[in-house]
DNA sequence: GCGGCTTTGGTGACTAAGTCACCGACGGGT
DNA sequence: ACCCGTCGGTGACTTAGTCACCAAAGCCGC
Protein backbone atom coordinates (compact mmCIF):
# COMPACT_ATOMS: atom_id res chain seq x y z
CA UNK A 1 0.00 0.00 0.00
CA UNK A 2 2.72 2.50 0.55
CA UNK A 3 3.71 3.30 -2.68
CA UNK A 4 0.27 2.98 -4.30
CA UNK A 5 -1.28 5.39 -1.72
CA UNK A 6 1.93 7.71 -2.18
CA UNK A 7 1.89 7.67 -6.06
CA UNK A 8 -1.74 8.88 -5.80
CA UNK A 9 -1.28 11.57 -3.19
CA UNK A 10 2.17 13.26 -4.07
CA UNK A 11 -0.21 16.65 -5.39
CA UNK A 12 -0.76 16.86 -2.13
CA UNK A 13 2.89 17.82 -1.11
CA UNK A 14 2.23 21.09 -3.16
CA UNK A 15 0.19 24.00 -1.80
CA UNK A 16 0.04 25.71 -5.57
CA UNK A 17 -1.70 22.21 -6.79
CA UNK A 18 -3.93 22.24 -4.39
CA UNK A 19 -6.58 24.01 -6.14
CA UNK A 20 -6.13 21.64 -8.94
CA UNK A 21 -9.05 20.38 -10.70
CA UNK A 22 -9.67 16.71 -10.34
CA UNK A 23 -9.29 15.85 -14.29
CA UNK A 24 -5.93 17.33 -14.39
CA UNK A 25 -4.81 15.79 -11.21
CA UNK A 26 -5.86 12.43 -12.40
CA UNK A 27 -3.81 13.14 -15.30
CA UNK A 28 -0.68 14.38 -13.44
CA UNK A 29 -0.60 11.46 -11.09
CA UNK A 30 -1.04 8.68 -14.27
CA UNK A 31 1.10 10.04 -16.55
CA UNK A 32 4.15 11.10 -14.36
CA UNK A 33 6.36 8.58 -13.24
CA UNK A 34 8.04 8.55 -9.80
CA UNK A 35 12.30 8.51 -9.79
CA UNK A 36 14.65 8.44 -7.22
CA UNK A 37 18.45 9.63 -7.70
CA UNK A 38 21.12 9.37 -5.06
CA UNK A 39 23.23 12.47 -3.97
CA UNK A 40 25.23 13.74 -5.73
CA UNK A 41 23.15 13.15 -9.70
CA UNK A 42 23.59 15.01 -12.54
CA UNK A 43 19.72 15.81 -12.75
CA UNK A 44 20.53 18.27 -15.67
CA UNK A 45 22.84 20.80 -17.18
CA UNK A 46 24.79 21.74 -20.56
CA UNK A 47 24.39 19.21 -23.12
CA UNK A 48 21.54 17.50 -21.47
CA UNK A 49 18.03 17.53 -23.26
CA UNK A 50 15.36 17.93 -20.71
CA UNK A 51 12.13 15.84 -21.85
CA UNK A 52 10.00 15.88 -18.17
CA UNK A 53 9.42 18.51 -15.74
CA UNK A 54 10.54 17.64 -12.18
CA UNK A 55 8.30 17.99 -9.48
CA UNK A 56 10.50 17.69 -6.40
CA UNK A 57 8.52 15.58 -3.01
CA UNK A 58 12.05 15.19 -0.94
CA UNK A 59 15.57 16.06 -1.14
CA UNK A 60 16.63 19.61 -2.14
CA UNK A 61 18.56 20.12 -6.02
CA UNK A 62 21.21 22.72 -5.97
CA UNK A 63 21.04 24.88 -9.17
CA UNK A 64 24.44 26.30 -9.98
CA UNK A 65 26.19 28.17 -13.35
CA UNK A 66 29.69 27.17 -14.31
CA UNK A 67 31.18 30.24 -15.97
CA UNK A 68 33.37 30.46 -19.08
CA UNK A 69 35.81 31.41 -16.88
CA UNK A 70 35.56 28.28 -15.11
CA UNK A 71 34.15 29.81 -12.18
CA UNK A 72 30.85 28.41 -9.93
CA UNK A 73 28.42 30.24 -8.17
CA UNK A 74 25.76 28.23 -6.86
CA UNK A 75 22.16 30.59 -7.83
CA UNK A 76 19.46 28.85 -5.72
CA UNK A 77 18.21 25.73 -4.56
CA UNK A 78 15.03 23.91 -4.73
CA UNK A 79 13.41 21.84 -1.91
CA UNK A 80 10.31 19.33 -1.61
CA UNK A 81 7.10 20.94 -2.90
CA UNK A 82 8.66 22.77 -5.24
CA UNK A 83 9.10 22.42 -9.33
CA UNK A 84 11.94 22.93 -11.32
CA UNK A 85 11.02 26.08 -12.98
CA UNK A 86 14.43 26.08 -15.11
CA UNK A 87 13.65 22.03 -16.48
CA UNK A 88 10.14 23.75 -17.75
CA UNK A 89 11.85 26.86 -19.08
CA UNK A 90 13.90 24.59 -21.32
CA UNK A 91 10.95 21.84 -21.38
CA UNK A 92 9.24 24.73 -23.90
CA UNK A 93 12.18 26.67 -24.15
CA UNK A 94 15.00 28.25 -26.66
CA UNK A 95 17.83 27.79 -24.62
CA UNK A 96 20.10 24.87 -23.47
CA UNK A 97 20.51 24.85 -19.85
CA UNK A 98 23.16 26.97 -18.80
CA UNK A 99 23.19 25.81 -15.37
CA UNK A 100 23.42 22.49 -13.88
CA UNK A 101 21.31 20.87 -11.41
CA UNK A 102 22.56 18.82 -8.48
CA UNK A 103 20.77 16.56 -6.45
CA UNK A 104 22.21 17.96 -3.13
CA UNK A 105 20.32 14.91 -1.03
CA UNK A 106 18.57 11.76 -2.25
CA UNK A 107 15.78 13.27 -4.35
CA UNK A 108 12.60 11.84 -4.42
CA UNK A 109 10.63 13.47 -7.88
CA UNK A 110 7.61 13.02 -10.11
CA UNK A 111 9.05 13.34 -13.68
CA UNK A 112 6.04 14.83 -15.78
CA UNK A 113 6.56 14.57 -19.70
CA UNK A 114 7.13 17.41 -22.17
CA UNK A 115 4.06 16.78 -23.27
CA UNK A 116 1.57 16.18 -21.11
CA UNK A 117 3.22 19.13 -19.39
CA UNK A 118 1.69 21.28 -22.56
CA UNK A 119 -1.10 19.40 -22.21
CA UNK A 120 -2.00 20.24 -18.74
CA UNK A 121 -1.20 24.08 -18.85
CA UNK A 122 -3.66 24.19 -21.62
CA UNK A 123 -6.85 22.30 -20.00
CA UNK A 124 -5.92 23.41 -16.78
CA UNK A 125 -6.51 27.18 -15.34
CA UNK A 126 -4.79 26.48 -11.99
CA UNK A 127 -1.83 24.64 -13.47
CA UNK A 128 -0.68 27.38 -15.32
CA UNK A 129 -1.46 29.41 -12.37
CA UNK A 130 1.23 27.03 -10.24
CA UNK A 131 3.50 27.68 -13.36
CA UNK A 132 3.49 31.07 -13.81
CA UNK A 133 3.69 31.47 -10.13
CA UNK A 134 6.87 29.35 -10.30
CA UNK A 135 8.46 31.48 -13.09
CA UNK A 136 7.71 34.83 -11.05
CA UNK A 137 8.96 33.71 -8.22
CA UNK A 138 12.38 32.22 -9.47
CA UNK A 139 12.96 35.71 -11.55
CA UNK A 140 12.27 37.84 -8.37
CA UNK A 141 14.26 35.55 -6.48
CA UNK A 142 17.42 35.66 -9.06
CA UNK A 143 16.73 39.39 -8.53
CA UNK A 144 17.83 39.38 -5.41
CA UNK A 145 20.54 36.86 -5.20
CA UNK A 146 21.82 39.86 -8.08
CA UNK A 147 21.53 42.31 -5.37
CA UNK A 148 22.92 40.51 -2.76
CA UNK A 149 26.07 39.39 -5.00
CA UNK A 150 26.65 43.48 -5.97
CA UNK A 151 26.15 45.14 -3.00
CA UNK A 152 26.47 43.38 -0.32
CA UNK A 153 29.51 42.36 2.22
CA UNK A 154 31.12 39.37 1.86
CA UNK A 155 30.93 38.94 5.92
CA UNK A 156 27.17 39.57 5.92
CA UNK A 157 26.87 37.30 2.96
CA UNK A 158 28.82 34.48 4.61
CA UNK A 159 27.06 34.75 7.83
CA UNK A 160 23.77 34.10 6.24
CA UNK A 161 25.08 31.57 3.98
CA UNK A 162 26.11 29.58 6.87
CA UNK A 163 23.01 29.79 8.87
CA UNK A 164 20.58 28.96 6.00
CA UNK A 165 23.03 25.95 4.94
CA UNK A 166 22.93 25.06 9.18
CA UNK A 167 19.28 24.58 8.92
CA UNK A 168 19.40 24.02 12.34
CA UNK A 169 21.74 21.70 13.12
CA UNK A 170 25.03 23.38 14.69
CA UNK A 171 27.81 21.00 12.80
CA UNK A 172 27.88 21.90 8.66
CA UNK A 173 30.25 19.44 6.43
CA UNK A 174 31.94 21.40 4.18
CA UNK A 175 34.86 22.97 2.80
CA UNK A 176 36.16 26.74 2.38
CA UNK A 177 35.99 26.08 -1.28
CA UNK A 178 32.49 24.96 -1.12
CA UNK A 179 31.47 27.95 0.51
CA UNK A 180 33.11 30.06 -2.00
CA UNK A 181 31.27 28.84 -4.72
CA UNK A 182 27.96 29.15 -2.97
CA UNK A 183 28.99 32.89 -2.84
CA UNK A 184 30.60 32.90 -5.79
CA UNK A 185 33.74 34.17 -4.32
CA UNK A 186 37.61 32.81 -3.86
CA UNK A 187 38.34 30.06 -1.59
CA UNK A 188 40.64 32.53 0.35
CA UNK A 189 38.41 35.21 1.00
CA UNK A 190 36.22 32.15 2.72
CA UNK A 191 39.20 31.16 5.01
CA UNK A 192 40.04 34.41 6.08
CA UNK A 193 36.85 35.45 6.74
CA UNK A 194 35.82 32.43 8.63
CA UNK A 195 39.06 33.01 10.44
CA UNK A 196 37.67 36.60 11.62
CA UNK A 197 34.57 34.64 13.01
CA UNK A 198 36.68 31.79 14.58
CA UNK A 199 38.40 34.93 16.32
CA UNK A 200 35.32 36.45 17.38
CA UNK A 201 34.03 32.93 19.26
CA UNK A 202 31.74 33.16 16.47
CA UNK A 203 32.41 29.50 15.44
CA UNK A 204 34.85 27.18 15.55
CA UNK A 205 36.59 25.15 12.55
CA UNK A 206 38.15 21.82 11.53
CA UNK A 207 38.79 20.23 8.59
CA UNK A 208 35.68 19.52 6.56
CA UNK A 209 33.62 21.28 8.94
CA UNK A 210 32.53 24.09 10.66
CA UNK A 211 30.52 24.42 14.28
CA UNK A 212 28.40 27.53 15.00
CA UNK A 213 28.97 28.62 18.45
CA UNK A 214 27.14 31.46 18.66
CA UNK A 215 24.16 31.96 16.80
CA UNK A 216 22.93 34.88 18.12
CA UNK A 217 26.36 36.44 16.64
CA UNK A 218 26.09 35.59 13.04
CA UNK A 219 22.21 36.19 12.87
CA UNK A 220 22.86 40.28 14.24
CA UNK A 221 26.04 40.26 11.01
CA UNK A 222 22.99 38.69 8.57
CA UNK A 223 20.02 40.88 9.40
CA UNK A 224 22.43 44.00 10.23
CA UNK A 225 22.39 44.38 5.81
CA UNK A 226 18.06 44.37 5.78
CA UNK A 227 17.72 47.08 8.27
CA UNK A 228 21.10 49.27 6.80
CA UNK B 1 -5.31 53.34 -43.22
CA UNK B 2 -2.00 53.94 -41.25
CA UNK B 3 -3.49 53.34 -37.70
CA UNK B 4 -5.50 50.42 -38.97
CA UNK B 5 -2.89 48.37 -41.12
CA UNK B 6 -0.73 48.85 -38.30
CA UNK B 7 -2.96 48.01 -35.76
CA UNK B 8 -3.46 44.76 -38.16
CA UNK B 9 -0.03 43.23 -38.56
CA UNK B 10 1.79 44.61 -35.03
CA UNK B 11 1.95 40.42 -34.32
CA UNK B 12 4.38 40.33 -37.24
CA UNK B 13 7.10 41.92 -35.53
CA UNK B 14 7.31 38.86 -33.24
CA UNK B 15 9.24 36.92 -34.44
CA UNK B 16 8.06 33.66 -32.38
CA UNK B 17 4.42 34.53 -33.51
CA UNK B 18 4.90 33.53 -36.83
CA UNK B 19 3.61 30.67 -36.43
CA UNK B 20 0.47 31.35 -34.64
CA UNK B 21 -2.80 30.19 -35.70
CA UNK B 22 -4.89 32.41 -37.50
CA UNK B 23 -7.93 32.22 -34.32
CA UNK B 24 -5.24 33.17 -31.75
CA UNK B 25 -4.15 35.80 -34.03
CA UNK B 26 -7.42 37.71 -34.38
CA UNK B 27 -7.84 37.31 -30.50
CA UNK B 28 -4.68 39.27 -30.27
CA UNK B 29 -5.12 42.25 -32.10
CA UNK B 30 -8.77 42.34 -31.39
CA UNK B 31 -8.37 42.45 -27.53
CA UNK B 32 -5.39 43.98 -27.67
CA UNK B 33 -4.78 47.85 -26.72
CA UNK B 34 -2.33 50.24 -28.85
CA UNK B 35 -0.40 52.40 -26.67
CA UNK B 36 2.11 55.24 -26.77
CA UNK B 37 4.12 56.79 -23.61
CA UNK B 38 6.70 59.33 -23.89
CA UNK B 39 10.63 58.51 -23.43
CA UNK B 40 10.69 58.15 -18.87
CA UNK B 41 7.53 56.86 -18.66
CA UNK B 42 7.53 54.26 -15.48
CA UNK B 43 5.91 51.33 -17.28
CA UNK B 44 5.87 49.15 -14.04
CA UNK B 45 6.78 48.95 -11.17
CA UNK B 46 7.08 48.50 -6.88
CA UNK B 47 3.50 49.05 -5.82
CA UNK B 48 1.72 48.68 -9.31
CA UNK B 49 -0.11 46.14 -10.50
CA UNK B 50 0.01 44.48 -13.70
CA UNK B 51 -3.18 43.70 -15.49
CA UNK B 52 -2.01 43.47 -18.95
CA UNK B 53 0.95 41.54 -20.37
CA UNK B 54 3.00 44.03 -22.81
CA UNK B 55 4.43 43.28 -26.57
CA UNK B 56 6.86 45.92 -26.92
CA UNK B 57 6.73 47.18 -30.86
CA UNK B 58 9.13 50.49 -30.79
CA UNK B 59 11.68 51.44 -28.23
CA UNK B 60 13.50 49.92 -25.84
CA UNK B 61 12.57 49.53 -21.78
CA UNK B 62 15.02 49.65 -19.06
CA UNK B 63 14.65 47.48 -16.05
CA UNK B 64 16.58 47.79 -13.00
CA UNK B 65 16.21 46.79 -9.57
CA UNK B 66 16.22 48.90 -6.63
CA UNK B 67 17.58 47.13 -3.65
CA UNK B 68 17.07 48.00 0.35
CA UNK B 69 20.39 50.20 0.66
CA UNK B 70 18.78 52.65 -1.96
CA UNK B 71 21.36 51.38 -4.67
CA UNK B 72 20.26 50.60 -8.39
CA UNK B 73 21.02 48.32 -10.86
CA UNK B 74 20.06 47.72 -14.52
CA UNK B 75 19.17 43.98 -15.17
CA UNK B 76 18.22 44.39 -19.22
CA UNK B 77 16.29 45.93 -21.67
CA UNK B 78 13.51 45.00 -23.51
CA UNK B 79 13.50 45.91 -27.34
CA UNK B 80 11.15 45.94 -29.66
CA UNK B 81 9.45 42.58 -30.85
CA UNK B 82 9.96 41.53 -27.20
CA UNK B 83 7.65 40.92 -24.65
CA UNK B 84 8.08 41.78 -21.23
CA UNK B 85 7.95 38.68 -19.15
CA UNK B 86 8.02 40.53 -15.97
CA UNK B 87 4.80 41.49 -16.49
CA UNK B 88 3.49 38.23 -17.56
CA UNK B 89 5.32 36.74 -14.59
CA UNK B 90 3.24 39.06 -12.11
CA UNK B 91 0.40 38.97 -14.38
CA UNK B 92 -0.37 35.33 -12.60
CA UNK B 93 2.12 35.29 -10.29
CA UNK B 94 2.33 35.56 -6.57
CA UNK B 95 4.71 38.56 -6.34
CA UNK B 96 4.63 42.30 -6.11
CA UNK B 97 7.22 43.62 -8.79
CA UNK B 98 10.22 43.75 -7.48
CA UNK B 99 11.82 46.00 -10.45
CA UNK B 100 10.71 48.58 -12.21
CA UNK B 101 10.02 49.02 -15.55
CA UNK B 102 11.06 52.52 -17.50
CA UNK B 103 10.93 53.33 -21.05
CA UNK B 104 13.82 54.50 -22.55
CA UNK B 105 13.21 55.78 -25.36
CA UNK B 106 9.40 56.88 -27.03
CA UNK B 107 7.69 53.72 -26.36
CA UNK B 108 4.89 51.64 -28.63
CA UNK B 109 3.40 48.67 -27.18
CA UNK B 110 0.33 46.54 -27.19
CA UNK B 111 -1.36 45.60 -24.17
CA UNK B 112 -3.05 42.40 -23.88
CA UNK B 113 -5.49 41.90 -21.08
CA UNK B 114 -4.77 39.37 -18.51
CA UNK B 115 -7.93 37.38 -19.06
CA UNK B 116 -7.27 37.29 -22.69
CA UNK B 117 -3.92 36.14 -21.98
CA UNK B 118 -4.78 33.62 -20.22
CA UNK B 119 -6.62 32.36 -22.69
CA UNK B 120 -4.21 32.43 -25.16
CA UNK B 121 -1.73 30.41 -23.48
CA UNK B 122 -5.09 28.12 -23.06
CA UNK B 123 -5.72 27.92 -26.55
CA UNK B 124 -2.87 28.01 -28.85
CA UNK B 125 -0.11 25.99 -28.09
CA UNK B 126 2.33 28.27 -30.32
CA UNK B 127 1.39 31.06 -27.94
CA UNK B 128 2.36 28.52 -24.99
CA UNK B 129 6.01 28.21 -26.76
CA UNK B 130 6.22 31.96 -27.38
CA UNK B 131 5.68 33.00 -23.40
CA UNK B 132 7.94 30.09 -22.61
CA UNK B 133 10.46 30.64 -24.58
CA UNK B 134 10.50 34.43 -23.53
CA UNK B 135 10.56 33.24 -19.93
CA UNK B 136 13.61 30.91 -20.64
CA UNK B 137 15.35 33.77 -22.55
CA UNK B 138 14.71 36.14 -19.47
CA UNK B 139 16.10 33.92 -16.93
CA UNK B 140 19.09 32.39 -18.86
CA UNK B 141 20.01 36.07 -19.30
CA UNK B 142 20.05 36.36 -15.75
CA UNK B 143 22.25 33.94 -15.35
CA UNK B 144 24.91 35.97 -17.59
CA UNK B 145 24.04 39.16 -15.48
CA UNK B 146 25.10 37.26 -12.30
CA UNK B 147 28.39 35.75 -13.67
CA UNK B 148 29.24 39.03 -15.24
CA UNK B 149 28.71 40.57 -11.62
CA UNK B 150 30.31 37.78 -9.78
CA UNK B 151 33.12 37.46 -12.36
CA UNK B 152 34.26 40.05 -14.56
CA UNK B 153 36.13 42.78 -14.37
CA UNK B 154 34.90 46.34 -14.06
CA UNK B 155 36.95 48.02 -17.15
CA UNK B 156 35.82 45.00 -18.95
CA UNK B 157 31.72 45.75 -18.39
CA UNK B 158 32.31 49.51 -18.59
CA UNK B 159 33.79 49.34 -22.21
CA UNK B 160 30.98 46.22 -23.39
CA UNK B 161 28.45 48.93 -22.25
CA UNK B 162 29.49 52.09 -23.37
CA UNK B 163 29.55 49.74 -27.43
CA UNK B 164 25.99 48.08 -25.73
CA UNK B 165 24.72 52.00 -25.54
CA UNK B 166 26.20 53.45 -28.47
CA UNK B 167 24.57 51.28 -30.86
CA UNK B 168 26.82 52.36 -33.62
CA UNK B 169 26.21 56.24 -32.97
CA UNK B 170 29.90 57.45 -31.09
CA UNK B 171 28.20 60.06 -28.67
CA UNK B 172 26.74 58.36 -25.93
CA UNK B 173 24.42 61.05 -23.74
CA UNK B 174 25.03 59.96 -20.18
CA UNK B 175 26.79 60.79 -16.85
CA UNK B 176 28.80 58.96 -15.03
CA UNK B 177 26.05 57.97 -12.25
CA UNK B 178 24.32 56.30 -14.86
CA UNK B 179 26.90 54.28 -16.22
CA UNK B 180 27.81 53.61 -12.25
CA UNK B 181 23.99 52.46 -12.19
CA UNK B 182 24.15 50.08 -15.24
CA UNK B 183 26.87 48.47 -13.35
CA UNK B 184 25.56 48.33 -10.50
CA UNK B 185 28.72 49.97 -9.03
CA UNK B 186 29.68 53.54 -7.74
CA UNK B 187 30.37 56.85 -9.67
CA UNK B 188 33.81 57.13 -8.38
CA UNK B 189 34.88 53.55 -9.70
CA UNK B 190 33.45 54.52 -13.30
CA UNK B 191 35.03 58.22 -13.36
CA UNK B 192 38.44 56.50 -12.94
CA UNK B 193 38.36 53.67 -15.43
CA UNK B 194 36.70 56.50 -17.83
CA UNK B 195 39.77 58.43 -16.99
CA UNK B 196 41.68 55.48 -17.58
CA UNK B 197 40.07 54.81 -21.14
CA UNK B 198 40.61 58.88 -21.83
CA UNK B 199 44.44 58.86 -20.89
CA UNK B 200 44.66 56.03 -23.30
CA UNK B 201 43.05 57.72 -25.91
CA UNK B 202 39.95 55.21 -26.34
CA UNK B 203 37.59 57.55 -25.37
CA UNK B 204 36.88 61.33 -25.25
CA UNK B 205 34.55 62.90 -22.25
CA UNK B 206 32.79 65.76 -22.02
CA UNK B 207 30.06 66.69 -18.95
CA UNK B 208 26.99 64.51 -19.55
CA UNK B 209 28.79 62.56 -22.63
CA UNK B 210 31.20 59.97 -23.68
CA UNK B 211 32.36 59.83 -27.32
CA UNK B 212 34.16 56.57 -28.40
CA UNK B 213 37.52 57.33 -30.30
CA UNK B 214 39.08 53.92 -30.78
CA UNK B 215 35.92 51.27 -31.10
CA UNK B 216 38.42 48.58 -31.81
CA UNK B 217 40.16 48.87 -28.27
CA UNK B 218 37.49 49.14 -26.35
CA UNK B 219 35.76 45.81 -28.33
CA UNK B 220 38.89 43.79 -27.65
CA UNK B 221 39.19 44.92 -23.98
CA UNK B 222 35.54 43.58 -24.03
CA UNK B 223 35.55 40.59 -25.90
CA UNK B 224 39.08 39.69 -24.10
CA UNK B 225 37.02 38.11 -20.97
CA UNK B 226 35.45 35.95 -23.52
CA UNK B 227 38.46 33.78 -24.45
CA UNK B 228 40.34 33.95 -20.68
C1' DG C 1 54.36 1.74 9.24
C1' DC C 2 56.28 4.33 5.27
C1' DG C 3 56.41 7.13 1.24
C1' DG C 4 53.81 9.51 -1.99
C1' DC C 5 49.49 11.56 -3.29
C1' DT C 6 45.45 14.55 -3.00
C1' DT C 7 42.65 17.58 -0.47
C1' DT C 8 42.26 21.17 2.53
C1' DG C 9 43.46 25.29 4.59
C1' DG C 10 46.93 29.24 5.76
C1' DT C 11 49.75 33.17 4.37
C1' DG C 12 51.97 37.32 2.35
C1' DA C 13 52.16 40.53 -1.22
C1' DC C 14 49.84 42.70 -4.49
C1' DT C 15 45.91 44.56 -7.51
C1' DA C 16 41.11 45.85 -8.13
C1' DA C 17 37.01 47.66 -6.41
C1' DG C 18 34.17 50.14 -3.18
C1' DT C 19 33.64 53.83 0.42
C1' DC C 20 33.97 58.31 2.45
C1' DA C 21 34.62 63.00 2.60
C1' DC C 22 35.33 66.77 0.27
C1' DC C 23 36.10 70.14 -3.57
C1' DG C 24 35.63 72.67 -7.74
C1' DA C 25 33.53 73.46 -12.11
C1' DC C 26 29.57 73.98 -14.99
C1' DG C 27 24.90 75.48 -16.14
C1' DG C 28 20.34 77.15 -15.45
C1' DG C 29 17.37 80.13 -13.16
C1' DT C 30 16.05 84.69 -11.26
C1' DA D 1 25.69 88.52 -10.77
C1' DC D 2 24.50 85.24 -7.57
C1' DC D 3 22.66 80.92 -5.90
C1' DC D 4 22.18 76.18 -6.27
C1' DG D 5 21.83 71.72 -8.02
C1' DT D 6 24.23 68.50 -10.96
C1' DC D 7 28.41 66.60 -12.48
C1' DG D 8 32.90 65.07 -12.19
C1' DG D 9 37.71 64.77 -9.74
C1' DT D 10 40.58 63.39 -5.92
C1' DG D 11 43.05 61.38 -1.81
C1' DA D 12 42.92 58.22 1.82
C1' DC D 13 41.26 54.26 3.34
C1' DT D 14 38.78 49.55 3.58
C1' DT D 15 37.26 45.39 1.47
C1' DA D 16 37.60 41.90 -1.93
C1' DG D 17 40.01 39.19 -5.35
C1' DT D 18 44.42 37.25 -7.26
C1' DC D 19 48.74 34.85 -7.30
C1' DA D 20 52.17 32.00 -5.72
C1' DC D 21 53.37 29.16 -2.47
C1' DC D 22 53.47 26.15 1.72
C1' DA D 23 52.10 22.89 5.39
C1' DA D 24 49.13 19.79 7.59
C1' DA D 25 45.66 16.03 7.29
C1' DG D 26 43.76 12.17 5.31
C1' DC D 27 44.28 8.31 1.76
C1' DC D 28 46.29 4.65 -0.70
C1' DG D 29 49.27 1.06 -1.97
C1' DC D 30 52.87 -1.56 -0.49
Amino acid sequence: MTAESESRDWVDLFPGLSQLETPARQVLLQRSTLIDVPAGTVLFGPGKTAEHMLFLLEGTVRVQHLSDSGREIVLYRVGGGESCVLTTACLMGYAEYSAEGIAETEVRAAAVPRLVFDDLVAQSSSFRNFVFTAFSRRITDLFLVIDEIAFQRMDVRLAQRLLEISKGDDRIETTHQRLAVELGTAREVVSRQLQEFQRRGWIRQARGSVHIQDRGALLSLAEDAAKA
